[in-house]
DNA sequence: GCCAACGTTGGC
DNA sequence: GCCAACGTTGGC
């Protein structure tokens, strides 16, 4: 079974790779991915796939450390609770809509990689998260891409 | 705050 | 099913 890799997009104001480390079994759900795409991206995870943690809307913007699944995808709980931001009306017990996954954190890399960096390393041409305009907030990657970026973070922790 | 690039909604 | 209007994302 081969293993795949992804990014996942947050506003680390929101929930950072930070947020992540401090969790209890540094384990935490990814809820309120409202994109059916994203959400495709999402289900089609494994157990042990990698993924690249980006922080989004921030100042620099970058792959801020390392993930990995624990858990495939189940019903985000989020899209039936009437007093969650991620509400929606449409989602039923029959149909859940929409899903999440389980991360627990790998690694925080001691200097994020800004998005400019992983511009300028050739290694990471046709990497979704680099073409103007892409807002989707789960992609996947490839091996050689999750390797090169990895090795761009130096993380300390493995 | 601006705006490009989408995705979603709803009238027809 | 089309598509205009609208809403959202996210870099700058």
């Amino acid at each position: 079974m081969a293993r795949h890799y992804w990014l996942m997009k947050s506003e680390p104001s929101i929930f950072s790779v930070q947020d992540l480390a401090k969790k209890p079994r540094r384990t935490a759900s990814w809820d309120g991915v409202r994109n059916y795409q994203a959400r495709n991206h999402m289900m089609a995870m494994k157990k042990g796939d990698g993924v690249l943690f980006y922080h989004s809307s921030d100042d620099p913007v970058g792959v801020a450390g390392i993930a990995l699944v624990v858990k495939e995808a189940y019903p985000d709980h989020t899209a039936r609770d009437r007093k969650s931001e991620y509400y929606d009306p449409k989602a039923t017990e029959e149909k859940p809509r929409w899903f999440m996954v389980d991360v627990r954190w790998e690694a925080t890399f001691p200097d994020l990689v800004t998005l400019d960096s992983l511009r300028r390393n050739p290694k990471l041409r046709g990497m979704l998260i680099l073409r103007k305009g892409n807002r989707l907030s789960v992609t996947p990657v490839t091996a050689s891409q999750f390797a090169a970026v990895r090795a761009m973070g130096k993380p300390s922790a493995a």
